[in-house]
DNA sequence: GGCATTTCTTAACCTAAGTCAATTGTATTA
DNA sequence: TAATACAATTGACTTAGGTTAAGAAATGCC
């Protein structure tokens, strides 16, 4: 890449700031972003029911979109939301769409870019398949300590698809077991 | 893509047969084929303690492989294992890297290809996401009627994340409610 | 500081799913 | 045809997690 592609890349963004509690996407929008987070952290998630049920954080370094929406132009069923105040780097779709016709090996960043998307969320897979609610709560505590310290107790019990009141007994039970 | 490429590519698939519950992949093993199922069905699971947990059944038309272990080259946590008589097309990761080569928007195609194993996984992931058991039991009968009638309940237990025992007291519940 | 709001914990009770053990059903094959 | 193996069900009992409601801790705001 020249570093006329790389000024024509930085250029291509533009900062989003959001306020905790803010929105970057709400279900039953099409989803027009691919955003880079900069600083802070958001939750994705869906409603099921009366239900939240949150499918992913994403803090400094990650991409967030949805890609589903994103990539099928359909309305999108997630919701995006800061928990902190956030600052992100947001490209649109028609403008990546451009920049690969400018930027050689374009395609193939993109490539890059979606196996490692893919992998992610196979290892994300994992901690959900059926494992006893404690399980998956230790198992995300030695994995993503970071989450744990940044979120609250109630969003992680929505990602880990229990009760707040749940996950409160078994923070007891392993307190009292060490 | 002209006549020859395609030629290239139809040569560059080796077919492999397997027996009913043949292995494709075990666990500790490198992943080294990228798959296409002609006939047939396959699961891809995992071992946690005791416990098979199913991540996903591969049939005619889909791609397996795994794609952590293919492309991190690290050994596979999988076990991928025919349920029946099986037909694959296999592509090893060094032939598609020489036809990247020689095609032209092979990183395109490699792209749109990731895109759609991504939509795809945060589909499965759905189901997945802390539903009752017998909530998913009836989003997979909705949604993947075929899985249902071609594998048996032990498998779609491990797949639902629940034992046979469980599976058959819930299809009683539903059968006696209609 | 004091008041409100959100976050977290606790308790009593209920239900879904796990466990263990036995039984029935069905293919396969010797 | 019995004999074996595997698949599915059933029952009695236990346990993890949901429900409801209340209280304690932490946080923000005037």
């Amino acid at each position: 890449m020249t570093e006329a592609n790389k000024e024509q890349l930085r250029a291509s963004f533009i900062v989003k700031q959001l306020q905790s509690k803010e929105y970057l996407l709400k279900s039953g929008e099409l989803c027009k972003f691919e955003c880079f987070v900069h600083k802070g952290i958001l939750r994705s998630y869906y409603c099921q029911g009366e239900e939240e049920r949150i499918t992913h954080f994403s803090m400094e370094g990650d991409w967030v979109s949805d890609y589903n929406s994103l990539l099928t132009k359909q309305k999108s069923r997630i919701n995006i939301q800061a928990l902190e105040e956030t600052e992100l780097l947001s490209i649109s779709p028609e403008r990546l769409e451009e920049l690969g016709l400018h930027i050689p090996n374009w395609d193939r960043v993109g490539r890059l870019f979606f196996e490692k998307q893919l992998r992610e969320k196979e290892k994300e897979m994992e901690l959900r398949i059926a494992l006893s609610a404690e399980k998956r709560y230790v198992k995300l505590l030695n994995e993503e300590p970071i989450i744990l310290k940044r979120v609250s107790l109630n969003m992680i019990a929505k990602y880990l698809g229990i009760k707040a009141e749940s996950l409160s007994r078994i923070r007891k039970r392993l307190a009292s077991k060490k």
